[in-house]
DNA sequence: CAAAAACTTAGCCAATTCGCTAAGTTTTAG
DNA sequence: CTAAAACTTAGCGAATTGGCTAAGTTTTTG
């Protein structure tokens, strides 16, 4: 489970960009419409508009239209499930690390560390 | 700072796709060779080794020519840094929460959080 | 030394991504 | 009711991505 999970795929592509990181930092300061999360990028409304698009669609923010505008807030559960994720990675790591530690990129490892066994 | 970083960017990146992120965590049980990590995935060997280069450019594995294989293992700093991020944002968020927390998506919201200052 | 193993390099292709501009649409202001 | 504001949709083009096959190169094995 989780070696092919959607959901984190979005999210990390959608952290993975400047521009997306720069716009979910400014929402982190409270909830703002499209315009105003566009000036300091110096975009294209459009531009900006999918970017959003692709935090929401990623679960970091949410929308709604109020009147003519839309205003966006962050939404942080999808954040959390991240460090999640990473922890759990970083804690596998940290439990092997001990028998690791002795042989990583050393000689044995190459014989002894390569078919502990693959179950796919 | 951190705004755009490139680092960032990287890891991000690497981590958006399921098949790296498969990698990293038949990694993080240990060092191996190309070909062993190719098996799982079922897919050629060069394409294995481009994602592999993705991960190792993000800082995330290290990688060294030993003979005629090249042995493969886990970075775990690269890993460390992003979940340090992601909980610098999520303090910033939740810092705000409080404050937040009455009007988000709410009428005041539009007006109040909008320019509590756009130091870009 | 001949050949197999294990990468490595060099393309190719389809799909996606990131930016743009131009032309709607829906609300609100006058 | 007209017009400006604030999206929204449509579509375009360059660049990147993720997969492949084919053809090297370097080591090891027989």
């Amino acid at each position: 489970m989780s070696l092919h999970d959607p959901d984190l795929d979005r999210i990390f592509q959608a952290l993975g960009d400047p521009t997306r990181r720069a716009l979910l930092a400014r929402l982190l300061e409270g909830p703002a419409p499209v315009t105003v999360l566009a000036g300091p990028t110096g975009m294209a409304l459009p531009t900006v508009l999918r970017h959003l698009a692709v935090l929401e669609a990623a679960g970091l923010i949410a929308s709604e239209k109020r009147g003519r505008t839309r205003l966006c807030a962050v939404q942080v559960g999808a954040l959390a499930a991240t460090e999640h994720w990473l922890n759990r990675q970083r804690a596998i790591w940290e439990g092997r690390t001990d028998r690791l530690e002795a042989l990583a990129l050393s000689l044995e490892a190459q014989d002894d560390a390569v078919r502990p066994d693959d179950r796919s």
